[in-house]
DNA sequence: CGGTATCCTTCTCGATACTG
DNA sequence: CAGTATCGAGAAGGATACCG
């Protein structure tokens, strides 16, 4: 079959790597923690009580994927007791503009949505 | 300690309700079935076979989902067999380019992505 | 065609306990 | 302080069967 090219003005399609990148990256924790290291670097401690109320495990989990995938930084300090601080990166910080993005869309049209839900649910 | 408000210039926070939401419409298969509405209106098995390979399950809790925020109009026709379409709102529209943004970092910061995770993974 | 209902597996996530 | 390890409950999601 011979495909003449009639998509190709068409819009690109997420494809899996793109999605799964958005899924590291967008979920529900990792927003928070982007959120506050944007604001300033912190500490593993500051960030948990920053963020209400992750536990140990989940801000780990968040902290790992962010760094992996070079979001944020992890700058040790070898004293005792050892401290760790985690920081944004300039990968990270374009993240920021996204965020805020999505926040706006989410303020301009969370009556409209709340309107749509309130249809759909009496119609029910 | 008595805070000043000097965090009155602060950046709007995510908040619970627009977390809620950003989950409803961002998931996995609704952004996948808002960009083939986007394309045209489309009924369920066409969808079901646009979108590799989801459930009918999957699909019908996405497009439940995006009908009920809104962001999708189910169109029934009572014909014999039964004919339903599916087709983008203007609130839905909105989402688009958000979408576009998202694909639009994703691509640009694929590739530093990438670096960032092979530096990662060698380290361990 | 356009779904629902049910079962079953997988994965997530919190709670808890322990460590360098 | 900054985690890791382990367990169990619950939710998400696929496979299958059936319905108007």
């Amino acid at each position: 079959m011979q495909e003449t090219g009639l998509a190709a003005s068409e819009r690109p399609r997420i494809t899996a790597p793109h999605r799964e990148l958005l899924d590291q990256v967008l979920d529900k924790w990792s927003l928070q923690v982007l959120e506050e290291l944007c604001e300033q670097p912190q500490r593993f401690n500051e960030l948990r009580r920053a963020i209400p109320v992750v536990t140990q495990k989940s801000l780990t989990a968040a902290l790992r994927r962010l760094e992996r995938n070079g979001m944020v930084e992890r700058v040790v300090t070898s004293t005792r007791p050892l401290a760790v601080q985690y920081r944004i990166t300039p990968l990270g910080t374009t993240l920021q503009e996204l965020l805020d993005a999505l926040l706006c869309w989410t303020t301009v049209n969370m009556a409209d949505v709340e309107r749509a839900r309130e249809r759909y649910d009496d119609e029910v």
